[in-house]
DNA sequence: TTACCTCGTGTTGTTACAACACTATCTAAA
DNA sequence: TTTAGATAGTGTTGTAACAACACGAGGTAA
């Protein structure tokens, strides 16, 4: 006999508060859904978790799916479990957010283009369920994660200028941020090296290029270091 | 037709990271587990959350078959969802802590007082499933937690000395903390009133009663307040 | 050559934090 | 009632982290 079997199951599913990046704003991807409930009203990306797949798996799956992207960062939020989220039935959320460099990717568009989107995370649509308060958990984790570990490295060109970096936090944050102070951390972090090139062709003095050293990255974290913007 | 019935679902459980406080150290709440798999082993105090309770509720009602208590610290932590970590099938686990005052409650014992049992938190038992690393990420969070918002106050007598106060966060965080340090920031948290009475019947000067000021608290926290041991 | 634009850089005052030792008050026992 | 023993309660100071702030340098374009 088994028990597990015999108890009654909840439904899961897996969905995804993605945060992309496009150099100007952080949007966030939405789908127009197609059927009842919630029909045409904007949800985020998910779906049923198989039985087969872990979580994160079962995110990356639907990541790929929605943007084409397969190697991105990944990280649980919240499990949202109210008993009436979804009115079709009993289903468990498992919510994770991810984050995308818009300009390293191609998003899937041509005939769906009209039923997934990216929208700038302060002029939302409605959405349907609980989306809404998945958004609202997630952005608040975001915004608390980013001071103290060095994610926004996810979202800018392998390589960059200091001041696009500090232009992303600005995006992240919705505030503005010290130049002078935040290059200073950033170089005490020493979590970038100089590529010793400059981005050229701009209409002013040509910015240096940095890289993210991983390496080293990995080795601070191993060391258990602080990371502070 | 209804999709999410016919979608093949996993099975889900909640599990309780119970942590407990008597006035010497911190421990935790573990069962000897009476069935396969893991029969004999201590494990997490868990159940499989009904369909038509919440997962919070589901962490309340086990936590009340389990200790009798009703009332206390209740935060989510993780889920954990690795495809093998039961090996008789597919079980989800949303994990939750807890935190409960010994001091305050008579523990269910009798009959079944060998098969639940607390742990001092540095000397757990070998745990089924992946009981360990649950453990692990309860015991990092809560540290992390401990340090700025005011949750040790769960673990105290409605009236404490700050001495009380500071052992315990001692327990929690295994390491000293400064006394007057300590002293100070409890009482700029303005957290905490003077009851205006002390304890008598040590043999040392009688320290002064605090009491946690709850609606200061409240009003504290719409305001966006900072708290920092 | 000039106008325009962003890059890149240091200092200083303020605040937060850690480290640290002695007197006061109470109990208990001589 | 005196004394020993125990914990309560209290301030200062050096150091480190942080926020605020302005201007000359090096590019581009007209």
């Amino acid at each position: 006999m088994n028990e597990i079997l015999h108890f009654p199951r909840p439904s899961v599913t897996i969905d995804c508060v993605v945060f992309g990046y496009d150099g100007s704003a952080v949007s966030l991807l939405l789908i127009n859904r197609k059927e009842e409930p919630f029909n045409n009203m904007w949800t985020l990306p998910g779906d049923f978790l198989y039985l087969q797949e872990t979580p994160e798996a079962c995110a990356r799956r639907i990541l790929k799916s929605k943007t084409g992207i397969t190697n991105l960062y990944l990280e649980q939020i919240y499990t949202f479990g109210e008993v009436a989220r979804n009115p079709r039935g009993r289903v468990l959320s498992v919510a994770y957010y991810a984050l995308v460099d818009l300009r390293k990717f191609e998003l899937l568009t041509g005939t769906a283009a009209n039923d997934i989107k990216w929208f700038e995370v302060n002029k939302l649509p409605k959405t349907g369920f609980d989306h809404k308060e998945i958004i609202k958990v997630a952005l608040h984790r975001l915004k608390a994660k980013v001071t103290y570990q060095p994610i926004g490295f996810e979202l800018v060109d392998k390589k960059f200028t200091l001041t696009e970096l500090q232009y992303l936090y600005e995006c992240i944050l919705q505030h503005p941020v010290d130049k002078r102070n935040f290059r200073k951390r950033m170089q005490e972090s020493k979590l970038m090296k100089p590529t010793g090139e400059k981005r050229t062709g701009l209409k002013n003095r040509a910015p240096e290029l940095f890289k993210f050293d991983e390496p080293r990255y990995k080795k601070l974290v191993e060391e258990g270091f602080q990371f502070k913007i």
